[in-house]
DNA sequence: ATTACTAATACACGAGTAA
DNA sequence: TTTACTCGTGTATTAGTAA
């Protein structure tokens, strides 16, 4: 969900892709000699392929003699939008920000904040996850402290205010990040802006599905590239309101926003 | 550009994309370690991926010892784009209409038509790409006949009237279409629809970059899916208006539209 | 025509190592 | 630490064949 997809095997996916472009998406016959007309690869090896993507559940078959029925499951879909996913990320989410910073300590505070029910159910919903629980604490560098006022023109997926019996909990925003380490690894997440504090500005907190550091192998004091990007659609492919199932239901009423 | 991609190696294009998302298309640095990680493939998979990439042209790299400075060429984000339209076509592309037809005689007089210097000029320019010289007929079954006004509320690319010193030439519009034959072979191209004629509402004229008949394995009589899809974009991944190279330069004054 | 098995071969992979 | 070489092994591939 978060970085690349670690895409089974890249030669069935190719296939899995042919599959899906000849209409196997709903449902065709599809030939193993056109297949493997496709593939560069012989009727043989199209065939093995048609196997592999059956056994992994990522297509469903009838072999009829004169061909095959195939049409793609739920699961190969998925994998299909994975990798949709990486390539419109490549050419189409412009990065619009890009900020560096320091791993710094303190998981403990911002761990707190984002695992209370009111702020995860929000993160569920419409980041599209449920965030690894502990924030990543980034110390931007001095050209990254200047440039970060730019974040505000940013679009953003807000997190609402909320309140339990005790006190109430302040408005938020997440703008969709891209974390790219010095050796080349990357992983996507959110950096999480509370509305009112704006004293912390070299201070920049990173929410995402996995555990950054283990991730990306950070220790503190690891300089770290955050690539903002322009729009902050959320990771998950298809349900942006299927969130039911992960943590407490939200009340339509509640009083959102303006919140001292 | 007609059909899916060819893609070289699935494998390398996994690693090329990984690079890519690392930041290659403008230069990144990345080791094999990371890249192995990625892949789930050993560093030393992974470097000969980088080396494999790099002698395709798809790459460039500068070793420096604790690393690699990599970008992707011109060549391996044409690659990357070949994909990406590929899944655009699964996810984006939502097929408006889907007609059958058997495939009748007759290259002659299409053939003729689409090879004249003002109209193969418009079908470069804005199909981006020189039809094969010949026509695919199709002749629609009793169904499709029915279905097929329903055309007129899909997107099309217009090709404008225009005249030579002898008579004038009639404008159309093209629809794009993907071609899926029996036995899961799949061409795209696009419908030609002249504007004038209402007759002749049970045939279907279809052209492409390549000769469909033979990539398709198509003879008369042979029946054929035509998916009419609903945003008709052109094939060309970028430059919509390099169209020098190709037939006579359009005049930009030329009268067009409005011919008897 | 299909699909898919078995068998021979080629190629890709990763361990070890050097620079 | 890197990258990338060689080399032995294993797997993927294709040819041939059967159903």
């Amino acid at each position: 969900m978060s970085e690349a997809t670690a895409a089974a095997d890249p030669a069935a996916m190719a296939a899995l892709k042919h599959v899906a472009l000849a209409g196997g998406l709903t449902e065709t016959k599809v030939s193993c000699a056109a297949l493997g007309d496709r593939l560069d690869a012989s009727t043989q090896t199209a065939s093995r392929r048609l196997q592999t993507l059956e056994s992994a559940g990522l297509l469903e078959r009838d072999v009829v003699g004169d061909g095959q029925w195939v049409r793609v499951t739920d699961a190969g879909e998925a994998a299909l939008r994975g990798e949709y996913a990486d390539y419109r990320r490549l050419f189409e989410s412009d990065v619009e920000l890009v900020l560096r910073g320091a791993v710094t300590g303190g998981m403990g505070e911002g761990r707190h904040y984002i695992t209370l029910p009111g702020y995860a159910a929000q993160f569920a919903a419409r980041l599209g996850y449920e965030p690894f629980p502990g924030t990543l604490n980034l110390e931007l560098d001095a050209e990254s402290v200047r440039r970060r006022g730019e974040i505000a023109g940013i679009d953003a997926v807000p997190i609402d205010a909320w309140e339990d019996e005790d006190r109430t909990y302040g408005a938020a925003a997440c703008y969709a990040v891209t974390l790219v380490a010095d050796d080349g690894r990357y992983e996507d997440g959110h950096a999480i802006v509370p509305d009112r504090t704006h004293h912390d500005d070299d201070k920049l907190e990173v929410i995402a599905p996995d555990e950054l550091r283990a991730e990306l192998d950070l220790t503190d004091g690891d300089t770290i590239e955050v690539r903002v990007e322009a729009t902050s659609r959320a990771d998950a492919p298809d349900d942006p309101d299927a969130f039911e199932d992960s943590g407490e239901p939200e009340d339509p009423d509640e009083p959102l926003g303006e919140v001292a």
